[in-house]
DNA sequence: TTGAAAGCGCTAACAG
DNA sequence: CTGTTAGCGCTTTCAA
């Protein structure tokens, strides 16, 4: 392998005018120019990467954590990995499947200068095991971050409103009894929904349904479960909205398999408005997710290079109706 | 930030000592292991991964590129990243959205020792643009690469014997008329499900289907595409086969849209056995996915570290029958 | 069992 | 405009 010293040779210049080249710095005679670059393609010189990183002291690669690759994960890391691609950052993807010690290893890299910047996904690890690892580079998350102590920024969109879109578009066409399956009881958007789903009801003078028995429900394999439960109420509810598009494919394959008819017998909500959804043909919101992924880039790109400035996209609800809603 | 300097010091010793504890090299006594770790620890210190690099030579960092995260894609990565993991290696995941110069730039990467090892799962250049990349490191590809003068190792597995499953087992529960949606016809895997679809019907003295108009369907777009190709047949075929689960999931979305039913007038078999295949119940082929992003992993791996070998494990197919066929 | 020192390949300050 | 050189933080040889 050659090295920049075999270029310079090649060249009859030093080091440091090879360096000039490569990298558009400084003065360079046009002609200089021109020898040190035929050199590098004769021979098919390419810089050692670590030795360029060990000298400047960033990489320019952000990691990407997460818990799971499932459902509209993988939308957010590729809208993210394309951005900061075009931003010239490299990624490096890690799961951690929820287990702790993982999820650090990779906070390490970031101590490590492994890592310029860290998207987080989903976390297996509390805030504040976390937020130390601030002062080694830049952090994202796609949470909304609920204790105050914290100053880990996000891309968190308030699931509030759709939430609203949802209940008042059922209640128009005729429904009034609704199940919400949640997601991670600890999340902020499994509180906001539960929110807006009490304040739906207050409002409306309608009681609520016991919230409790649909909590924790991730992905889709909770089909079974909730039609169980589901089965169980009196009087029957005649909606059920999914906290996500996985877990609504998981309920409606169900039905699909019991006969039961969406949306005379019930109506089925998801959210994300995922590929899934168009497939199954069910009814979702959709809030641009890749915005996301890239706000999330955007936020990690402006506080690594201050000379900069990538503006926010605000991100907006909007209501796909499919077959599963009257 | 603390170096390795500013730990010999609070130990009392000299860097060489402190990297002998922190790699498990050479001789050092039970003390000064011992002081050596205690000022490891106060200092709060993680060594330079940039600099450890420059100095070995490698990374322990393995490359993913494809053109696509869509479909069977992303649980190929995911166990691929994972076996990586275990193995103590980290990944770059690329997606270079078909487009020739990023794959090239991924491939620089291993020339640059940015990346100890490539792994192609689907590929924009021809092979003898990536074949010189070689001698950078070691390339594993998804792909069987049927140009003799190519050496680049590879996962494949050969779609032939998968498709006479599917064909035999249609054909004894009565149906006879098949359409083969096809993948990219320049790649293996589409020459093979012809040749299994060609072979079948010369046993069986049935007349094929012409080939030409579904080729080159790779995504769930194709829908509509195919039905209205379907539609204009005759006679009529009574069994759609699709090369991919994605493929088929657009298809059996279109068919539910207009109201056509699974497997009474029609039949229609996907190929992956992709969660989608469970979600929308239709019937498919297994052969573990999974092993084969292992696979890729296990190969790069023992090339890379001569002294240990991970045994392959060989990839077998499985009919999964669900609710579109009899 | 430990330390001194060379050097991985590059960038950038400084001198000319 | 170009060259010399220090040094990024680490591992490893060699000598003690």
């Amino acid at each position: 392998m050659y090295t920049i010293r075999d270029i310079a040779k090649t060249a009859n210049v030093s080091v440091a005018t090879v360096s000039r080249v490569m990298n558009n710095s400084g003065y360079v005679s046009t002609e200089t120019r021109k020898d040190v670059e035929k050199a590098i393609k004769k021979l098919n010189y390419t810089p050692n990467r670590h030795a360029q990183n060990l000298r400047r002291g960033d990489t320019h690669n952000l990691g990407i954590i997460t818990t799971t690759l499932t459902g509209s994960v993988i939308d957010i890391v590729e809208s993210f990995i394309d951005f900061a691609h075009q931003a010239n950052y490299t990624t490096s993807l890690f799961n951690s499947s929820n287990k702790a010690n993982i999820e650090v290893e990779v906070l390490n890299r970031l101590k490590s200068k492994e890592l310029d910047g860290l998207f987080i996904i989903y976390r297996a690890n509390d805030w504040d095991i976390i937020e130390p690892y601030l002062k080694y580079g830049p952090i994202v998350t796609l949470h909304y971050i609920d204790e105050e102590a914290i100053n880990i920024p996000s891309v968190y969109i308030d699931h509030y409103q759709g939430y609203r879109m949802i209940l008042e578009d059922l209640w128009k066409n005729g429904y009034h009894s609704f199940v919400n399956v949640l997601g991670s009881p600890r999340g902020l958007n499994t509180k906001r929904r539960i929110e807006a789903y009490l304040d739906f009801c207050a409002e409306k003078k309608i009681i609520p349904h016991d919230i409790e028995p649909f909590l924790d429900m991730t992905d889709h394999s909770y089909g079974k479960q909730v039609l169980s439960l589901v089965a169980q109420m009196n009087p029957k509810p005649d909606a059920i909205i999914a906290n996500s598009d996985l877990v609504a494919s998981g309920i409606i394959a169900e039905l699909n398999r019991k006969g039961i008819k969406m949306p005379e017998d019930l109506a089925i909500v998801g959210f994300d408005n995922q590929k899934i959804s168009y497939l199954m043909n069910f009814t979702t919101v959709d809030y641009s997710i890749q915005e996301q992924g890239k706000n999330a880039a955007r936020i990690l790109l402006n506080q690594l290079d201050k000379k900069q400035h990538y503006k926010l996209v605000p991100l907006e609800f909007e209501l796909i109706k499919r077959s599963t809603t009257k």
